[in-house]
DNA sequence: TTAAATCGGATATTAAATATCCGAATAAAG
DNA sequence: CTTTATTCGGATATTTAATATCCGATTTAA
């Protein structure tokens, strides 16, 4: 049971994206650089967030992303589904059925109870998730931080963010 | 996200185990044969719960596995923990000590508050899982089900459960 | 003592996660 | 209006983990 790297990348840029100035922008490459971590795949976890709708994007020359909607509405269950999926993660194959003494179809209308615990513990598992939001994330971090160090992310930001175009919203 | 197949197989292998009568085992082979699943990687989720304490193993002829403790101090997470291992599904690679506004290692000594959310969801997975026990899990099924369905599984029990040896437990 | 039977760890195979590349699309500049 | 530089998006390799299998170590009963 194992949570893909792609969601911890894509907590943390779209946690950058939270702190970037309104109508600005910024490129997959420069939150893969700000990260140190491989640009290609990076990319590849934004367009699952766009996907999701969770960050907007525009291409071309100038181009960016940034958040969709405001902070305190993208919880980590939004981007942790976005990138690995929402189905369940327990598979219940329906076992019960198969042998000597398998269960009839007629006499499995209610669900398994192995994967019905199953399922209530994954719902405790996303509602926890659901509880916390970026804005939460930001707040925290913004109070736990040196100043100095949030006036080099500042510094930072504002050299790479880039304007975005009117369509490009 | 996935929890792996053997973590289906190996509680209703224990399930199984838990029904059958007092001081008999049961063979890997035959619990596979009862859910129509191949014998060798069957095994391997039985050794896995051996390795655990959850059953105790006997070899050689008339060898076969049996339940290590009482069906009620058998939780669905000790069997997911003993399959699927007991590490965080979260793996904070701790990228906020990357790149050009990485922190640094001496402002890093409480949790990064991404893992932090996760570690609070996982343990709110686990409870939920650590509050149902094997004993739980029997008692639905068989309040559920048809009452020649469990003549079915009895008489199958007894025809495929051997007397274990003294030594072996 | 012997031999059959069963578990346990080591070994192939397959699926999924990880990483990368190239074409489609867009906007700015000429 | 055309061209060109730039960026995203989906399609494509590579690596890792999950799945499945096999053979030797061990034990018991005959």
């Amino acid at each position: 049971m194992q949570i893909s790297k792609g969601v911890e990348w894509a907590v943390h840029a779209a946690s950058l994206l939270n702190g970037l100035p309104a109508g600005r922008g910024l490129k997959a490459e420069a939150m893969a650089r700000y990260h140190d971590v491989p640009a290609a795949y990076m990319a590849k976890q934004l367009q699952a967030l766009s996907k999701a709708g969770i960050t907007k994007s525009s291409r071309g020359a100038h181009g960016g992303y940034r958040l969709a909607k405001p902070a305190d509405e993208i919880s980590l269950w939004d981007i942790t589904a976005a990138v690995d999926g929402k189905g369940p993660a327990f598979r219940c194959t329906e076992i019960r059925q198969n042998g000597p003494c398998g269960l009839k179809p007629k006499d499995c209308k209610q669900a398994c109870q192995i994967a019905a615990a199953f399922a209530v513990a994954e719902q405790a598992f996303r509602d926890s998730l659901e509880a916390v939001t970026l804005a939460d994330i930001a707040g925290q971090v913004v109070n736990d931080a040196q100043p100095d160090h949030l006036f080099a992310i500042m510094n930072w930001l504002n050299a790479e963010t880039v304007p975005l175009s009117d369509k490009g919203l």
